[in-house]
RNA sequence: GGAGACGUGGCCGAGUGGUCGAAGGCGGUUGACUCGAAAUCAACUGAGCGGCUUGCCGUUCCUAGAGUUCGAAUCUCUACGUCUCCGCCA
């Protein structure tokens, strides 16, 4: 959520940004709703001064026979009703002017390019470079199911589509790099390790911006106010939500390993084959909280704590940076890591880095107190994968594979994998 | 799931219908004292919104929502949470 003071102040640069964003919205609704807003608060207020004024005379007066206290009662009585019927239309009025402001995307970073779609988003860098194979690399799913470390055909048995039974040494393998991934960002880079809650109420992802708009996205409980998460960002970066912080506890880096549940609304018929895209799938995610004159240097740092990932197992990757059409609802400015997939022959996207300023903390109320005592500001957050688990899966299969169709294993997850250096076909 | 108790500011804790944004303490900031923020003393010390003469005025907030009343931290109802006992369970 957006400032509404930082919109009508900033009309013309901010629809630019909407019109960059493909977002379509006139923002002459949001100053007529704010005049109303204010003219009924300048009403209402007004009233109830007179009305405490005249509450507490009564109180003084009530032992006062020369005094007309039934008469006065009626009088406050009389504003009483006008006060309720007041705070009504302008319980009203917020209400239609929140729907608004919860429903309107962030702004945009002046570093983010502008452009139409991913094919817009310029490559920053590009580290380590595609292995050329010998012979004709296959797809993941044709190495894996050989294997026997993953069964397709199980997971739409027991749930649906895009569900995959791992087993074997690629359950193991999974397990393993949730485990180096974890201890990378504990260990090497400061970040506190958390296990969230997998389900969360409305108002912690209306915090983050997955609600009110992108229902469809996700998986509602039945029976009750919980949501299945979709990414491990939505119970992190509400940790200290509605709090002030203290300047010197931050930056807050948080990081934890969660499943993630997507409906994929939207995605149909793509990656239809494989464990690229499913409705659930395993991600390590970091968060931070830090100050606005920190967050771009912070986003650079979670970025290449990203890298890092990619870059200890071995893995060819280019960093792109999205564009206005691409970007996200709640993002100023994205780094995607998009891993090298020799079966594909492209990039594909297995990380995803954003700086979302104060768009989340305005949402979610959270705020620090600077060190010079002056009034609380609100936090920037920032979340990135840090990475996917099973599109690293995909690309240590991809990458490693050997003629024989067996898999060697990265040097760095051979102490995760019990001194296992390669996954033979049996 | 059943029964009971409770939910007050950064923390602890008074307050059972008016003068209460809320005593007192802790914590914090500043000043005095001092070689020295060790002790002592003094002052200050919540947030949101609106207005304008930008420092003040007004208003709202005592878990949340609704109600009673001229007036609610205080009374009523509902929800949520915490604690204790019982049941169940990993």
């Amino acid at each position: 959520m957006l400032d509404i003071k930082y919109i009508l102040a900033n009309q013309e640069e901010y629809a630019g940004m909407l019109k960059n964003r493909k977002h379509d919205f006139d923002l002459g609704i949001l100053s007529g709703l704010d005049a109303k807003r204010r003219k009924i608060i300048g009403e209402t207020e007004d009233l109830k001064a007179k009305r405490n004024e005249g509450s507490k005379r009564i109180g003084m007066a009530k032992n006062d026979p020369s005094l007309d206290v039934p008469a006065m009662k009626a009088e406050i009585k009389a504003m009483g009703d006008k006060i309720k019927e007041l705070d009504t239309e302008l319980a009203q009025v917020e209400e239609e002017l929140h729907t608004h402001l919860m429903t309107l995307p962030n702004k945009l970073s002046a570093t983010t390019p502008i452009g139409n779609d991913e094919n817009d988003n310029p490559v920053v860098r590009t580290w380590g470079e595609p292995k050329k194979f010998d012979f004709e690399p296959k797809p993941h799913w044709d190495i894996a199911e050989a294997l026997g470390i993953m069964d397709f055909e199980k997971g739409v048995m027991l749930a649906q589509s895009r569900f995959t039974v791992l087993q074997g040494l690629g359950a193991r393998m999974e397990r393993a790099l949730v485990n180096f991934m974890l201890d990378l960002h504990t260990k090497e880079h400061g970040y506190l390790e958390v296990e969230p809650p997998f389900m969360v109420r409305s108002a912690i992802l209306e915090g983050t911006g997955q609600l009110p708009k992108f229902a469809e996205d996700l998986y509602k409980l039945q029976n009750d106010d919980l949501w299945l998460i979709p990414t491990a960002e939505v119970p992190l970066t509400n940790l200290n939500r509605e709090s002030i912080l203290e300047e010197k506890d931050l930056p807050k880096y948080y990081t934890a390993y969660t499943p993630c549940f997507r409906r994929e609304a939207g995605s149909a018929g793509r990656d239809v084959r494989g464990l690229m895209r499913q409705h659930q799938f395993d991600k390590v995610e970091m968060v931070k909280i830090c100050t606005p004159e920190t967050s771009y240097d912070e986003l650079e740092k979670l970025t290449s704590n990203a890298e890092d990932v990619l870059k200890i197992l071995n893995l060819p990757y280019h960093v792109v940076n999205l564009c206005s059409g691409d970007i996200g609802f709640g993002s100023c400015k994205t780094y995607d890591l998009e891993v090298w997939l020799p079966s594909q022959n492209k990039y594909r996207e297995i990380s995803s880095c954003s700086n979302c300023e104060d768009f989340q903390a305005r949402r979610m109320n959270l705020r620090y107190r600077p060190s010079d005592g002056s009034r609380p500001r609100f936090v920037h957050t920032l979340n990135g994968s840090g990475i996917a688990v099973g599109r690293t899966l995909i690309a240590i299969i991809e990458n490693y594979q050997n003629e024989d169709g067996s898999i060697t294993i990265p040097e760095a997850l051979v102490p995760y994998m019990n001194g296992l250096t390669r996954i033979d076909l049996r």
